[in-house]
DNA sequence: GCGACGTTTCGACCGTGCTCGAACCATCGA
DNA sequence: TCGATGGTTCGAGCACGGTCGAAACGTCGC
């Protein structure tokens, strides 16, 4: 009988698919409410609540209220990681629920990932990064090149601030089976374009819609 | 209702305790048999056969047949990282089931974390790589220096193989609650610390036992 | 061939936990 | 103070899945 920490629990909290769903839902980095989550997960608002009242206490979620609205988000990067790691697993051993990957095309080509850019416009700006060597790749492995600090610092994102998380993760996209660019260089880069108006985040969806002109724009400065 | 990867259907399988027992078990990095496994998860034969036909069935392990027996162990690098990250939420967030780390010391000094060294020891030595600059450290991630190679050549390891996994990586240990060093590199470590029987591994247990020399030669190679 | 052993399958039992309707609370706007 | 809206709690129903004993299966030693 083995000791250590309850993984089982966390597992199970996870393994519901009404909860699978609103941890999917909170991905998109946004924090949402009971209703939202319910609709979202496809239950009733009672089972919304009850499963909500379970994550909480199973430390997954965190809460803000805000008068008679109470906004629940996910707990941090590290259950986000987690979520990720177990996504990646589901994607490479069952793609038998759908095609390959997302249903909506516009989720394959570019949505977010709890804070940051993914899909496929995310995977070639990653290619890009490293094809102009302002980021080195190891396979999965990644980190800053020589020339990316002044490279960034011309578009407006200090690398140099040193807080918390990595500054350069790479985090594998589930629809193209390739690396994107996560960590705070990652995150940075997202509130560039959503800031900039070159997109804007779909509805109810992790999508992230570019538009014409904005798509221009992206291209020039990180796919050029 | 949300599409893409059945992220339930992978958590629920981490979710049963018996399987949860399982897969840490298989964390050890050696494959095991039905009976060791239902042993070690506390379960009945027949329960714990019918659990691991499960987990073949979702992807998580892989089988190897020689003759009567049956090795049942980790389907890959990636299972393993999941495990990892769900171990590293559980740890966190509830450190209720046991005072803090594992309850046996000698699990707490070093262990083996599916192909690599974990717990104090391992520890101890990443923080003496990032102080000497072999390895160089940014919160969680962590990259090879520019001594690494001629470093690590010296002691008879090879970092300049690139294989498919990355060389060096971060893995957080849910014990001591920061980092040791995992990979390849943290691979081929552990490899020469066995091979050079500095330690041997504690029978049906993920705890490494240093020899009185043995520990000698490695905190000489590797902590001095 | 025939026992011995490791492993899986079958069948039945039982409990946990998901689910929703209805009632109850709390907060906001008049 | 009173309705309206967002949210939680309670209770009962129900099904899924974990559990084990007994039996069947397959492989190895003699």
């Amino acid at each position: 009988m083995r000791e250590g920490p309850d993984i089982a629990r966390i597992a199970s909290l996870v393994g519901d698919p009404a909860r699978a769903n609103m941890l999917s839902a909170l991905m998109g980095g946004t924090a949402l409410t009971a209703s939202e989550l319910a609709l979202e997960a496809g239950v009733s608002l009672p089972t919304a609540s009850s499963h909500l009242s379970k994550l909480m206490e199973g430390g997954l979620l965190t809460l803000a209220s805000q008068g008679r609205h109470r906004y629940y988000g996910l707990a941090g990067p590290q259950v986000a990681g987690m979520i990720e790691a177990i996504t990646g697993v589901a994607a490479s051993v069952g793609p038998q629920r759908v095609r390959q990957g997302p249903r909506d095309s516009a989720m394959r080509v570019a949505r977010v990932c709890y804070d940051h850019l993914a899909g496929e416009q995310a995977v070639a700006m990653l290619d890009r990064f490293v094809e102009k060597e302002i980021i080195l790749r190891n396979d999965q492995e990644i980190r800053l090149g020589p020339s990316a600090a002044s490279h960034f610092a011309a578009i407006g994102i200090d690398v140099d601030a040193k807080p918390r998380r990595p500054v350069c993760r790479a985090c594998l996209d589930w629809s193209v089976r390739r690396s994107h660019l996560a960590g705070t260089l990652g995150a940075a880069i997202l509130d560039k374009i959503l800031a900039q108006k070159w997109a804007r985040r779909e509805k109810d969806s992790r999508a992230v819609i570019f538009s014409p002109p904005g798509k221009q724009a992206f291209e020039k400065v990180f796919l050029a």
